[in-house]
DNA sequence: TGTATATGTGATGAAATACTCACATAATGA
DNA sequence: TCATTATGTGAGTATTTCATCACATATACA
């Protein structure tokens, strides 16, 4: 096995907690959860996935320290366990329709 | 082909520009490129990838909208398209750092 | 206790991703 | 023109991720 630096380090605990946000579905739940905490079975339908997909998605967000739980009987609430995840989703689809904007701009000069 | 909604589209773009960020290597050249372009053989060196592999990790972010290029003679120059990839990736950080934070106190309570 | 509901998980196959090697392409200058 | 250097890419293999099915677990309540 390699040794790691410091910043290689950093730089794969980065990557994780990234790569928990990197998928449609994940997406789609944290903008749901950006107003406040979603029980599973809601999160499921109103993303219209089934609830065993939705459950492992869930699970991938949880352990990376993106979402957080709350039990209350038969339900488990998520949500989200960092503001900072809403302000890049805002500013990535920013990012997006910049570029929309400037690959249109070059077709019509 | 299933139709999408215009939501749906819209993660699946911040998926994609996400997704490009997922990757050990590639947060390490996006912190090495927040101080302005850089060319792919000194990325290469500097990260100690192969240049293959520095080149695909590059395209994945350049097709995703994360980065733009900069043509001169033979060398190609990479820049960041937006700061805030930069600022995401301080707050990966930051929910990283939280997060080790807080399983220290479950320990020491 | 027995049933219903919500949630989570093992196993599987399909699909996507990553890395490497060899080679292609493009620009430079002798 | 030829050699050199920088960059990009096709192909192959290994690894990881995803969705689904069936089933397990946990809680509530009749």
């Amino acid at each position: 096995m390699k040794t790691l630096s410091h910043s290689q380090r950093r730089y794969e605990l980065q990557a994780e907690m990234i790569s928990a946000l990197a998928h449609p579905i994940r997406v789609a739940i944290v903008d749901l959860l950006k107003d406040g905490e979603v029980c599973v079975c809601e999160i499921a339908e109103h993303i219209g996935a089934e609830r065993s997909n939705t459950s492992r998605h869930l699970a991938v967000m949880l352990k990376a320290g993106v979402l957080k739980t709350r039990k209350d009987g038969l339900q488990v609430f998520y949500s989200l366990r960092t503001r900072c995840v809403v302000t890049f989703l805002n500013c990535a689809s920013q990012a997006i329709e910049e570029n929309l904007r400037e690959r249109t701009d070059a077709f019509s000069i």
